[in-house]
DNA sequence: CTGTTAGCGCATTCAA
DNA sequence: TTGAATGCGCTAACAG
C-alpha cells in the first residue's frame, strides 16, 4: 500500500464493497450508521482521499474550476484572485489557472476559450476579461459550461456578472469634491471601448448634475487608465488659462491619478492646495504615495469571493451555500438554485468605498450645501 | 455528436481504432502516414482534444502542474506566475492553483503540502513558498512528486531550485554606492528567519571588504521587508550623530526603501543630496516614487520561466526542450534528463540587474578606484 | 503496422 | 441497506 491508496484498499480493510465506500464519500442517505463509521474510520487511518480525476471522469463533474486571468499585469488581479483562491479552498474543488499572454492577439483569445471548452477540463469557469472579449465568454456559457464574468465587459450580455458599481463610486468621489467646495471638476476617463469607463463617466455627470454644476466638455480627457495618459491629462488641465483651469481632478484610476501628480509637482504645483485629486481603483500604492491619494476602492477581494460562490452555486453543490451578502443583486427574485429556470442572468454590483486622504484636502471656500 | 467528440468517435469516422488514434495522438513512431494523415484530419475537423482527466487517469500522468503560491500578497507573485504561465501555455500541461492562505498557522502548511500529495491531483509541483516551509516540500519531493522551488527556502536542501542571485545583487548595488564615493554606508536587512536575509547582507558584507571599508554593526538594522520596517530603519539612522550617520542606505527591499524615502522627506532630508538610498526587488512602482528609486532587480519573470522548464523537464516529456539559457547552474555537470542518476540537486541562480535611477544621485567626494 | 483486450479509480446502475 | 456489474475516455500490453 506505499504511495497512494485507493478506493479499493479502503474497501477491503473496511470490508464492505467499493461502492459502499463511495456512497459514504459522497454522503448518500441509505447507508448503515455503523456501517458509515467503520468504513470513515479506515478513510482517516489511511487518510484517504479520492482521486479528483478517477471522480471526474467517473461522475461526470470534474470538480475543477477554471479562472481565466488577464495576465497578471494589472495588480488588482492578485486581490480578486486571493478571494477566489480562499473561497475555493472551503470545498472540495481545485482552481486552474488559464491566463492570457499580454501578446496575444484579440483572436487568440477566442482560441483559449475553445481550448477551454474543448478540454472540458473544468466544471465551472471564472473569467476576468475585459472589454470586447467578454462576448466569447457568453458562448461558453451556451455551450453548457458554467461561466461567471468578474468586473469588466462589453455590454451588459447574458450572463452572471459580479463587478464593482462604477458609477456609484465615481459619484461619491465627484460629489465628495463638490462638498469640498469645487466647482470646476475635471474627469480624466479610461478608454471608452471599456463599458466602466462610461459608468465612471457617468457618475460624474450624476454628482455635477445633481448639484447643478455645468458638465464642461473641455475638462473630460480620454486615457487609458495608465500612467502616461496620466501625465498627458495633467499637461493638458494645467496649461489651460487660469480662470478654466480645474481646481480639482477625479481620475478613473489610480496609475492615472499618480501621473497627474507627477507632472503637477514638475510644475510647482501643490497637492492639493493648488488642486485636488482622487483616484479610482484602491491600489495599495496609494496609500504610499505623497501626498496620499484619495481614491474610491474596488472591492476586489470581495468580487473574487462573491464571483466564486456564485459559480459554485451554479454548479449546485449541495454542500456549498451561497452565504447571504452585502451585494446588491440586480435582480432580487429568486435565484433558482437550478440553472433550468433561470430567466435573467444574475448581476451582482458591489459597492466601492470612498477613502480620503490627503490629495482632496480640506474644504474651500464657503462648502455650499448640496440638495438633499 | 453534440458536445465534445470522443476518441471513439474519431476512430469510428477515421475508420481505425481507438488504440491507433491514441498512438497518432500521441507521436508514436509506428504508424503509417496515411492512417496518420486520415486521422489527424479528422480530429482537426472535429476539432478533438482528448480528454486531459482520462488521459491522466488511463496514463499514470495527470498533465497537469501544480503551482504553491502564499497568496497574492507579495506583488512580484504576478511576475513569477506571468512566467510559469507563459511556459505552460506552450506546452499541453494546464496548470492547477494552490494558494496558501495568509492567516494560514504554520502547521497548515503542512496540511496543504499533504492534501497535495494526497490528491495527486498534479504530475509536478512548483513551489513558491517562503522560509522554513519549504522543508515540507523536500517531503513532497520524497514521496515521488516532482518538485522545483521558487526562490526561498530555508537551508540549501536536497530539492531542484530556481532562485536570485541575492548575494551578488546586493554585491553590486552596495559596490554601486562605494564607487559613488560613500564611505558609511548603511543596510536594512531582511527578516533573518530567510536565508535570502542573509545572503544580501553577505553580499552588502563583501563590497565593503573588497574596497577596505570597516563593518560597522551601527549601520546595520534588521527589517522585514514591509515599509514599516523601512520607517523604523530610518528614524534609528537619521537620529545618529551626525559624523555616524550614513551617507547612503541599502536597502534589501524597495518596500523598506520606501518607509525611508517617507522618513527623510518628514525630516526635510533630501535624497540622494543628504542620503544616497537603493532598493532590492525592482518593483514596478519604483519607477514611479520621488525620487526615482535606484534598485536591484530580481528576474522574477524569468524566474518563472525557469522553474517551470525545469520542473517540465524532470517530467520528462520529450516534446518539450529544456532551452538553453544565460542561467548560473551552479552545477554544470549534465542535468541527467532522466531522474534517476540526478547526483546533486540541480539549483539555478538567476542574474539580478542593478537599475540605476535618481535615488543614489551622482559621484560625490572623489571617487576612490576600487582593486581590480 | 494495427486491432483486441484490459484496466486506471471511481460513480452508478441493477439486483439481491 | 448492500454487492456485483458496467462504463467514464483514454493508454498500454498483448497479439496478429
Amino acid at each position: 500500500m506505499a504511495g497512494k491508496p485507493t478506493i479499493n484498499d479502503i474497501a477491503r480493510l473496511a470490508g464492505v464493497s467499493k461502492a459502499t465506500v463511495s456512497r459514504v464519500l459522497n454522503h448518500k442517505p441509505d447507508v448503515d450508521p455503523t456501517t458509515r463509521d467503520r468504513v470513515m474510520r479506515i478513510v482517516e487511518e489511511q487518510s484517504f482521499v479520492p482521486s479528483i480525476t478517477a471522480t471526474g471522469l467517473a461522475g461526470g463533474q470534474s470538480h475543477l474550476i477554471g479562472a481565466l486571468v488577464p495576465s497578471f499585469t494589472w495588480p488588482f488581479i492578485s486581490d480578486i484572485m486571493r478571494g477566489v483562491a480562499e473561497v475555493v479552498g472551503l470545498t472540495s474543488y481545485e482552481l486552474v489557472l488559464y491566463s492570457i499572454n499580454d501578446r496575444v492577439r484579440e483572436n487568440d483569445k477566442s482560441d483559449i476559450l475553445d481550448h477551454i471548452l474543448a478540454t472540458k477540463l473544468t466544471s465551472g469557469l471564472l473569467a476576468i476579461i475585459p472589454g470586447q472579449s467578454s462576448k466569447y465568454v457568453t458562448r461558453l456559457h451556451k455551450y453548457g459550461l458554467p461561466a461567471v464574468i468578474i468586473d469588466d465587459q462589453d455590454l451588459p450580455g447574458d450572463i452572471p456578472w459580479v463587478g464593482t458599481d462604477h458609477q456609484h463610486g465615481s459619484y461619491l468621489a465627484t460629489r465628495h469634491l463638490i462638498e469640498l467646495g469645487h466647482r470646476r471638476i475635471a474627469h480624466v476617463q479610461g478608454p471608452l471601448k471599456y463599458l466602466c469607463s462610461h459608468e465612471r463617466y457617468q457618475g460624474y455627470c450624476q454628482a455635477l448634475e445633481e448639484a447643478g454644476l455645468p458638465l464642461d466638455p473641455q475638462l473630460v480627457f480620454e486615457g487609458d487608465f495608465m500612467q502616461p495618459t496620466g501625465r498627458a491629462a495633467g499637461n493638458y488641465f494645467f496649461s489651460l488659462p487660469p480662470e478654466q483651469r480645474p481646481t480639482a481632478i477625479f481620475a478613473a484610476a489610480d496609475l492615472m491619478a499618480y501621473g497627474i501628480m507627477a507632472v503637477a509637482e514638475e510644475r510647482g504645483l501643490q497637492i492639493p492646495q493648488d488642486v485636488a485629486l482622487i483616484g479610482f481603483d484602491g491600489l495599495d500604492s496609494s496609500a504610499h504615495v505623497r501626498p496620499a491619494l484619495t481614491t474610491v476602492q474596488q472591492p476586489f477581494y470581495e468580487m473574487g469571493r462573491q464571483a466564486t460562490e456564485l459559480l459554485l452555486s451554479m454548479l449546485d453543490k449541495p454542500r456549498f451555500s451561497l452565504r447571504s451578502s452585502d451585494a446588491h443583486l440586480s435582480q432580487p427574485s429568486g435565484i433558482g438554485r437550478n440553472g433550468e429556470q433561470r430567466q435573467e442572468p444574475i448581476r451582482i454590483h458591489l459597492a466601492t468605498n470612498l477613502i480620503i486622504r490627503e490629495s482632496c484636502g480640506s474644504p474651500r471656500r464657503v462648502p455650499f450645501s448640496l440638495p438633499e
